[in-house]
DNA sequence: AGCACGCCGACT
DNA sequence: GTCGGCGTGCTC
């Protein structure tokens, strides 16, 4: 008797375990699917059917049933109602992401199912459930094909619309669509014609996202139409990439998992050994995965490895189209993509036979996924890598902390650097405008004297800028001079961000939106000040400074880049396309322009606020601003104009801004290791944060309070050394949409087992009712 | 006694 | 997530 281990698809704690089912003797119907790991069964549970996941199959002799299982209460599976998701490698990365980051085993069985969704048993009525199939799923194009009558047939005189297709049709096979568009109704003379068998007409699967007539899912590997296809030609290696693509080619060779850390300032090239070593994996048999930060995941980039490796890459990411990621999705199962690219859930398509997952920009916080389970691409592809025998590549020219720790402590993780720009022009030079002196000195604009003057001159010259605003914690809001009162958000702990166009106030966690107030609602005074600058306000006085500017005027466009510009499909794109178009140009946005933007004729790069991160309360914000301030810096004058950076501070002797000034990552470590040390902080500890929260500010109190205790006892009975579980408190954001938020945090040393010990009490705890309570292994911050 | 409501545990 | 069983406490 074979017995299935299937992981229900409902969420809930209470039911997050594996239920063992009987796997029917009897074959599949015609039609239907074989009961294997990683399909979706039907299963009854309770006095309903359920649909889950199976991700175990065991064999057992007649009359034995599984350890731990009451033979008698085994019911059988109803049926598969799905392909196989995943193989055994899938369902035993789900149980240790289950297990790493002490989140839901099935949210983590979830992450490989297709986009579009699965089958969900669904209520029509009171007591009457039924299976719903997912409404995404393939589409076909309807094509003709010249027929066996096709040559030498001779339309009647007076029929006009026959004798075009036929016409069309000369230059080869065309779909319904298109010749509809070019003929207006052709249904019935189609009709007519196929008839006559004159034409054929065929459907085939349309690969949304691809250009029609692109091979559709091929049958096996190896059948994608790659002939006739010319790769982009492969540039010469500079020695620096040369030694890291054969760091690279080593690792992949030697097949342990290893890591390779391609240290590379902005400009060096690491795309280029990204795509020989993908080459060179290809060429040995292998797939490959390349991660690439969401908001870098542009035509451009896809078109890199598109132009090498032509249509055997698969995209992936959040911005398509529901249909269109499901058939990206397909196409990697079929076997046909030798290659994916996109965001971190990439890491989770059916993509067989990898040898190499490449993560640009490796020390991107878009890597760790903000809800459950609160995985890091890093960790997990690091993970798949030593499992699959494969290499993992870390791009970055501002690696984590954690990257470098990594590599001067573990054999496996190798550290290469590409010291010079591919060009061989050095870095931009960066200046560092103390804002505080400029304040002093009068000046009230935000923009310095130093800035101005490079803004005039590089525009004048028909030459382009950067500038970038710091927007996290910097938005503009409102305070009372009499009184000091900040309007805040009812339901969250953040003060109202002021919108001038509108006059309104809105709480940009929960989009609670306000009128703006004539005057202060506490003490009644008028005298309500403006503080801060959003995009909007600096975009404003931009224009005003530029237009008064001798050479510059309002012929020079601003390009304006945040949330509220690129909030469209394609809005993104649009933006860059319009700055990369114009002659001189300003392209003023958030951080989101920080990375991957590649213009020649930027020759300037101005930061207005280096500051705003650094003040924020998490330990990682020094490594935030650093990280930042180089990676904008690395904008400037990539081709063959020089570059240069202007940074403004208050706090110009910041230790991470006057590394980042200096490009010395050095300085930056000797002031940051020795205090992340004394904390107690990564990389020198393992940590897990622990969230509480609820719509009863004393429940979640208490509850936090009895997880302190609780977790403190559990690491006491453990015994370990240097392990401590801190209090409980609320969190920096202590509200937000409307629930209270607590929260503690647990450290232990590096070879810790730190999930191991928080995972069985936490699987033995008793839930509560109205508190929720989450892990956050290894936190991005601790907000 | 009869019943509404809420809590708790089972569900393979 | 959903249901049924059972205890508590209120009403007829």
């Amino acid at each position: 008797m074979r017995f299935a281990s299937v992981i229900l698809d409902i969420p809930t704690q209470a039911l997050d375990a594996p239920y063992t089912y009987a796997v029917p003797e009897a074959p599949a119907e015609a039609g239907g699917y074989d009961v294997e790991v990683g399909c979706a069964v039907l299963v009854p549970f309770g006095h309903r059917q359920a649909v889950g996941f199976v991700v175990g199959l065991q064999e057992l002799p007649d009359g034995e049933a599984p350890a731990g299982i009451d033979a008698a209460k085994v019911k059988p599976v109803v049926r598969a109602v799905s392909p196989a998701y995943f193989d055994e490698e899938g369902a035993a990365c789900a149980q240790w992401l289950s297990e790493r980051y002490l989140a839901p085993l099935s949210s983590c069985v979830r992450l490989f199912t297709p986009p579009g969704g699965v089958p969900r048993m669904v209520r029509a009525q009171a007591g009457y459930w039924r299976l719903e199939e997912p409404a995404v799923g393939e589409v076909d194009d309807r094509w003709v094909l010249p027929g066996a009558a096709f040559d030498g047939f001779e339309p009647r005189k007076n029929a006009v619309k026959q004798a075009s297709i036929v016409e069309a049709l000369q230059a080869g096979e065309l779909r319904v669509a298109e010749l509809a568009a070019e003929f207006g109704a052709v249904s019935s003379t189609l009709k007519a014609l196929e008839k006559q068998g004159v034409v054929r007409i065929e459907r085939r699967r349309r690969m949304r996202g691809m250009p029609p007539g692109s091979p559709g899912v091929p049958e096996g590997p190896g059948t994608s139409g790659t002939s006739g296809f010319t790769p982009s030609p492969k540039p010469p290696l500079t020695a620096g990439q040369a030694s890291a693509l054969a760091a690279i080619d080593a690792a992949r060779e030697r097949g342990a998992g290893e890591v390779v850390l391609v240290d590379g300032v902005t400009g060096s090239g690491k795309t280029e050994v990204y795509l020989q070593a993908i080459e060179a994996a290809l060429a040995a048999g292998r797939t490959a995965c390349v991660l690439v930060p969401e908001i870098s995941l542009t035509p451009q980039t896809v078109g890199r490895f598109r132009g090498r490796f032509g249509d055997t890459v698969a995209v992936m990411h959040s911005r398509m189209g529901a249909g269109e990621r499901y058939d990206q999705w397909d196409f990697i199962r079929s076997g046909a993509a030798r290659v994916v690219v996109g965001a971190r859930s990439a890491l989770f398509t059916p993509l067989a036979n990898v040898g190499l997952i490449v993560i640009d920009e490796e020390h991107e916080g878009s890597y760790k996924q903000d809800s459950a389970p609160r995985y890091h691409a890093r960790d997990v592809a690091v993970w798949m890598a030593r499992r699959a025998g494969a290499a993992v590549v870390l791009g970055s020219a501002t690696p984590s902390i954690e990257a470098l720790y990594a590599c001067a402590k573990d054999p496996r993780w190798h550290h290469v650097e590409l010291p010079e720009r591919a060009n061989g022009r050095p870095l931009p030079a960066v200046q560092v405008v103390d804002m505080a002196k400029e304040f002093g000195g009068g000046s009230r604009s935000m923009f310095s004297r130093a800035l101005s003057r490079a803004l005039a001159e590089e525009l004048a010259a028909g030459r382009k800028a950067v500038l970038l605003l710091n927007q996290r914690g910097f938005a503009k809001f409102l305070l009372c001079r009499e009184c000091g009162f900040v309007p805040e958000c009812p339901s969250c702990s953040t003060s109202l961000t002021f919108h001038e166009r509108g006059n309104f106030l809105i709480c940009h966690h929960c989009g609670y939106r306000v009128t703006a107030p004539p005057a202060c609602p506490e003490c009644g005074s008028p005298y309500l000040k403006k503080f801060g600058a959003g995009t909007q306000r600096v975009e404003a006085d931009l224009r005003v400074l530029l237009d008064a500017t001798p050479g510059v005027g309002p012929g020079v466009p601003i390009v304006r880049m945040d949330a509220d510009t690129t909030g469209g499909k394609g809005a993104h794109q649009r933006l860059l396309e319009e700055f990369a178009a114009a002659d001189a140009a300003v392209l003023l946005g958030t951080q989101m322009i920080a990375k991957g933007l590649d213009f020649e004729d930027v020759t300037l790069v101005g930061v207005i606020n280096a500051d705003t991160m650094l003040r924020l309360p998490d330990y990682r914000a020094a490594e935030r601003t650093f990280a930042l301030v180089e990676q904008v810096a690395g904008r400037a004058g990539r081709a063959e104009l020089p570059g240069r950076v202007l940074v403004q501070t208050y706090e110009a002797d910041a230790a991470p801004i006057r590394a980042a000034a200096a490009y010395d990552r050095a300085l930056f470590l000797r002031d940051e290791l020795p205090k992340r040390r004394m904390l107690r902080y990564p990389p020198y500890v393992h940590m897990a944060n622990v969230l509480v929260w609820g719509k009863d500010e004393e429940a979640v109190r208490t509850s936090a309070a009895a997880l302190y205790e609780g977790l403190a006892a559990r690491v006491r009975d453990y015994g370990g050394e240097g392990w401590d579980v801190l209090p409980a408190t609320p969190c920096v954001l202590a509200k937000l949409r409307g629930t209270y938020r607590w929260h503690l945090v647990v450290k232990c040393p590096l070879d810790g087992d730190l999930s191991g010990v928080l995972l069985p009490y936490f699987r033995a705890r008793k839930l509560e009712r109205e508190v929720n309570v989450a892990v956050d292994m290894d936190p991005d911050d601790l907000l």
